[in-house]
DNA sequence: CTGAAAGCGCTTACAG
DNA sequence: CTGAAAGCGCTTACAG
C-alpha cells in the first residue's frame, strides 16, 4: 500500500494488469467481466485495500448517490425516526443521506439548502412549507425532486408527504371539547423570534379555530414558549396557566414531550391528572406510552412520513413520476388516541353553556 | 438558466466575461479580484443562480470538507446532542457531517465505514472502541484522523474522546452500596444476537466487579434486554426482576429510559420509588430531571463529547497535532447526580453484613 | 470480454 | 490582477 496518498483505480489496474475500465467493471457490472480477470482484479483491491472514489464517479456519471435532508433537529424523537425511516427505505438501493439541522431557524434553513444544494443530491427533503423566498428559489431552479414534509401545503413546491397540522389541532380540540371541557388552554410555541416552529403554530392555530367555532375563543389561553420546546418549556407554561386560569380544565400541548413536562408540573402542585386537569399530547412519543398516567396523544406516524418520503422520491427519480398534482400530496393522517391522561368531566361538573 | 443542466462555473465565466479562474477567485478568495471585475461575476452568479459543485472541487483541491460519524442511532438524544455537538463547531470551519447510523451492529458499521470511506471524509469519527478486525483495518488504512468517542480505549486506534463506562459502572455501584444498599441489580443490554451495546455492557461489567469487590458478587441480578433500550424494555425487565427478587433494594439502570420505564413499572406496581426501591439512571437524559420523582444518574455530557471531538479533528488536521501518546485520550468524566429516586436506607432496615 | 480516448466541473501551479 | 494548460479519479461512449 502506497505510504501517501491512497490507492487508486489506476494502481488497482495496473497491479491486476488490466485495464481502468476493466476495474471499474468488476466494480459496477461485474457480470460483465470474465470470472477468472474478475478474481485478478479482486485480489488486486483487497491487496491495496482499495476503496473507490465516491465523488470522482459521481462526477462523471452525474449519479452523487446523495438524498438531502433539511430537518429542524435531530434532539427529537419524531425528526430522528423520519430520519431513519429515510434511510431504512434509501440504504438499500445504494443512496447515502446528507442532513442539514436548521435548528427551526429560516435563515440557517436557507444556509443549509445552499450547502447541500452544492453536494448535487439527486433528491432533498425539506420538513415543513414555510421558507425564506431564496430558500424556494433555489429549490425551484435546482429542478430536483423536492419532498416538503410534516404538514400539506396547498401548493407543495413539487411533493409533499404528512398530515395537516391545522387539522390536527381541531382535532385535538374538539376531542377535549367532546370529553365536556370548557375551560380550555393550548401550550404552543411563539410565533416571534428567530425560531419558528411552523407546524407547531398551524396546530395551534387549528385548535384555536375550533375553540372559536364552538363559541369558546374567549376561553382560549395560548402559553408560548421558544422553540425547541421540550419538557422544561412544558412545565414552566403549565405553571403559567394555573396561575392565569386556576379554574383550568384541559391543556393541548404541541408536543408530548410539553405535555409531559406540563403533566410533571401538575403532579409537583398536587393538580390531579386526568382527575382535576386533562392533557392532551401530540405526536404519540414512546415516552406517552409508558408513562403513569399514560398521555392521550394526536399519533402520527414519523417514521412513516421518512419511509413515504423516501418512496416518493425513488418514484421521483423512476421513469414513470406521476406529472399531475394528483398524487404528489400524500396524506399520512393522523388519529386521536386517547388514553388515561384525559377524561370525561362528570355531568354534574359540567358547565350550562 | 438552462433549462437543462444546472449552470456551471463555465456558463458564469462566459456571462462576466472573465476566466473560469476569476470566477473561481471569486469564491474562494475575492479579495484576489479586482472590484469592479468581482461585482460582475456576482451578477453573472445571481442571474443564472448559479451554486458551485462542491464535488468537483474537493476532487481537484482534495478536501472534501466531509466529516463522517458513525453511530449507533441518532433515535436516542444523546447520540443526537452529540451529533449535534460535532456539528456545531465543524459548521463554522465549513466543514459538512455525514453520519451512518449502525443500528448497535458490527456488521453495519462495517458496512458503514466502507462507504463513508468512500466520500473520503478528512476524518472519521465512531462511536465506540469495540470493531470487527475488517473495519479496524480500513479505518487505519484510511490514514485519517480516527476519533473515537463514548468510551476509552487502553489503545485508541488514534485519539479518543469520552470516559469510561466501566468505571461508571462501578461508581454507579459504590454509589447505591454507600447509601446502605445490599440487595441490588442492574439492567443491562444483552451479551448475545446482532445488536449489542458494548458501551452499556461496559458499565454493566463495571457495575458488577464492585460490587464483587464488595463481597457481593452473589446477590448482582443482570437483567438483559437488546438494544437499544428504552422505555419498554427498562418497564419490563424491571417487572422481571420484582419477580425474581422480591426483596430488591436498589437497581442500576443503563441509561435513564431503561431507568425511567423501570420507575413507570413501579409505580403501576405499588413499589413505591425511593421508598422502597432506589432507581438508578445513567446519561443525564433531560427527561431524568423533570420527572417525579427526579432521576437520580450519572451524569455524562453527551453535547460536550461532540465539540471536543470535532475539535480534536481540528486540531488534528492542523498542523500542530500532537504524536505522542499523551493528549490523544480526552477523558471529559462523569459525576453521580444523586435526585429523588435513590434514598439511603434507614439504619434499621441495614442488613447486619 | 476488454481497452484507448475524452470529459465530468472544478482548482493547482504557472506565467504574465 | 488575470488567464491558459493540465489534471484530480473516475465513467461514458465507442471500437474491437
Amino acid at each position: 500500500m502506497a505510504p501517501g496518498s491512497p490507492p487508486t483505480m489506476r494502481s488497482v489496474a495496473r497491479l491486476a494488469g488490466v485495464s481502468m475500465m476493466t476495474v471499474s467493471r468488476v466494480l459496477t457490472d461485474p457480470e460483465m467481466v470474465a470470472e477468472e480477470t474478475r478474481g485478478r482484479v479482486h485480489d488486486a483491491i483487497a491487496k491495496l485495500g482499495y476503496v473507490p472514489h465516491r465523488g470522482a464517479s459521481s462526477l462523471r456519471s452525474g449519479r452523487t448517490g446523495f438524498i438531502a435532508a433539511v430537518l429542524p433537529t435531530l434532539v427529537n424523537a419524531n425528526f430522528a425516526d423520519t430520519a431513519h425511516g429515510i434511510t431504512g427505505t434509501l440504504r438499500a438501493r445504494g443512496y447515502q443521506l446528507v442532513v442539514g439541522y436548521t435548528l427551526y431557524r429560516l435563515d440557517e434553513e436557507e444556509r443549509q439548502v445552499h450547502s447541500l444544494l452544492a453536494r448535487r443530491p439527486e433528491a432533498i427533503v425539506v420538513a415543513g412549507t414555510v421558507h425564506t423566498r431564496e430558500t424556494t428559489r433555489a429549490l425551484l431552479d435546482s429542478r430536483l425532486p423536492i419532498v416538503e414534509i410534516w404538514d400539506l401545503p396547498q401548493h407543495p413546491l413539487d411533493r409533499a408527504v404528512g398530515f395537516s397540522n391545522h387539522e390536527a389541532g381541531r382535532a385535538a380540540a374538539r376531542f377535549l371539547l367532546s370529553l365536556g371541557h370548557r375551560r380550555i388552554a393550548a401550550i404552543g410555541p411563539s410565533a416571534e423570534g428567530p425560531a419558528r416552529d411552523h407546524r407547531g403554530e398551524a396546530r395551534v392555530a387549528g385548535f384555536r379555530a375550533a375553540l372559536e367555532e364552538a363559541g369558546l375563543g374567549g376561553d382560549v389561553a395560548v402559553q408560548p414558549c421558544p422553540p425547541p420546546m421540550s419538557f422544561t418549556e412544558g412545565a414552566v407554561a403549565m405553571a403559567e396557566l394555573l396561575r392565569r386560569m386556576p379554574d383550568i380544565e384541559a391543556v393541548f400541548a404541541v408536543s408530548d414531550l410539553v405535555a409531559f413536562g406540563a403533566m410533571m408540573e401538575c403532579r409537583r402542585r398536587g393538580v390531579d391528572v386526568p382527575g382535576r386537569v386533562s392533557i392532551l399530547g401530540f405526536g404519540d412519543f414512546e415516552l406517552g406510552r409508558q408513562s403513569v398516567p399514560t398521555l392521550s396523544t394526536v399519533r402520527i406516524d414519523a417514521y412513516a412520513i421518512g419511509e413515504r418520503a423516501a418512496q416518493v422520491i425513488v418514484e421521483a427519480l423512476g421513469r414513470d413520476a406521476p406529472q399531475g398534482p394528483e398524487g404528489r400530496i400524500v396524506d399520512l393522517g393522523f388519529r386521536i388516541e386517547p388514553r388515561e391522561s384525559t377524561r370525561a368531566r362528570a355531568p354534574q361538573e359540567r358547565h350550562l353553556g
